[in-house]
DNA sequence: TGAGGTAAAATTGTCAACAATTTTGGTTTG
DNA sequence: CAAACCAAAATTGTTGACAATTTTACCTCA
């Protein structure tokens, strides 16, 4: 579908957010340096603007800066490290579905169905990258809503739990779980959203 | 002691720490612009490590960017936000501080006792850029050593609450409860450490 | 053969110039 | 007088060139 160095020029956000999916799909390995030149000409861009998004990215956590040596992905997490950052986002997620439930209307709610939707035909499709893609995005879908200034911070730690497990259990059991969560949006039962959410959070 | 300005060119993580510091201090008010020209000259060095910078206290959380406008100082976060944070906050702060009591040497310590000496010092000159910044270097130093994957979430979460409380209640106070943490950690003691610094981050 | 050293290549860091966009200030017009 | 409009100024966005640093490849010499 999108094909990337067909738009002559992308800003620094949508750079950014290429290469963040690439990077959750496991397109690149652990360690692996990441040349400026190289994406410059991959974007058709100069290096300025790919700068911006490593700048952006390594502060994110996906890529490390090292001075003079440019970046390169981010190490594996420790498994204790995940479970620190599983609990942080959590509270996070618990508090921005509570608001979203109260919040929400009809409007938010059709986007819901269609991300949901998106999701289940990725993981029937058995895609990787669209799966790991449209989790994000549909969980982003009530962060965002309900709060800009977390998001950026919820961002950072979806990512990183994404980039260590890309590997998920059965992609069967992911559907499910996300349509409880959806359908306790829908009917605004909290207690059921909070613990639908809990248990796929993992 | 230190002056911006001064030396000829800084690398731009050292403007990041001097933006942030600033930041915290309240040398900013909310949603004020910062004009990239401006700081290039005060830094003495070009447009693009600044932009740089900006990137990374964006990403951060403590500036806005908006495309074509630059970036502005953010907004005060709302107390519920706020509460979420703290949450996160503490459970990360807990696990490092576990780890550090676990892991930390004799020179460890020396350096704790060295940064408690610096906090006490600024709360009694009464210095409010002092006591945030110093405050955050306490708590950075067992963040940072036990996990330099979180301390880069930390620095995020730490910024925001200290932008927000630039007024803390009285300083007595806040040496005490750094005493407090310090102390049980020097014995080792987790369970008085982990007590003590839930009710320092509030 | 292997350790050390050196020149070349590759890569990142910085800058100044120019393009594109937004903001500002004043002018016209109803 | 207020709203619309337009030009000038200010500001951000992008680029290519050059400097500084790191990496690579090759050579020398023990």
């Amino acid at each position: 579908m999108d094909n990337p160095a067909l738009k002559s020029t992308l800003t620094r956000d949508e750079i950014c957010e290429v290469l963040r999916s690439d990077l959750i799909a496991g397109k690149f390995h652990y360690d692996q340096p990441l040349r400026e030149t190289t994406l410059a000409k991959r974007f058709g861009v100069s290096r300025g603007p790919i700068r911006d998004a490593f700048l952006k990215l390594s502060q994110e956590g996906s890529l490390v800066y090292e001075p003079n040596r440019g970046v390169r992905v981010h190490s594996a997490i420790a498994d204790e490290e995940r479970k620190v950052i599983i609990k942080m986002r959590l509270e996070l997620e618990k508090f921005c579905l509570l608001q979203y439930i109260n919040d929400s209307d009809q409007r938010d709610h059709e986007e819901l169905k269609i991300l949901l939707e998106r999701f289940r035909s990725a993981c029937l499709r058995d895609s990787l990258p669209g799966v790991a893609e449209s989790d994000l995005s549909l969980h982003r879908h009530w962060v965002a809503r309900a709060s800009k200034t977390l998001e950026s911070i919820w961002l950072g730690l979806a990512v990183r739990m994404l980039m260590k497990y890309s590997r998920m259990e059965t992609f069967e059991e992911s559907i499910e779980e996300h349509e409880k969560i959806v359908d306790a949006i829908l009917i605004r039962d909290s207690e059921s959203a909070i613990q639908a959410l809990a248990s796929n959070i993992i």
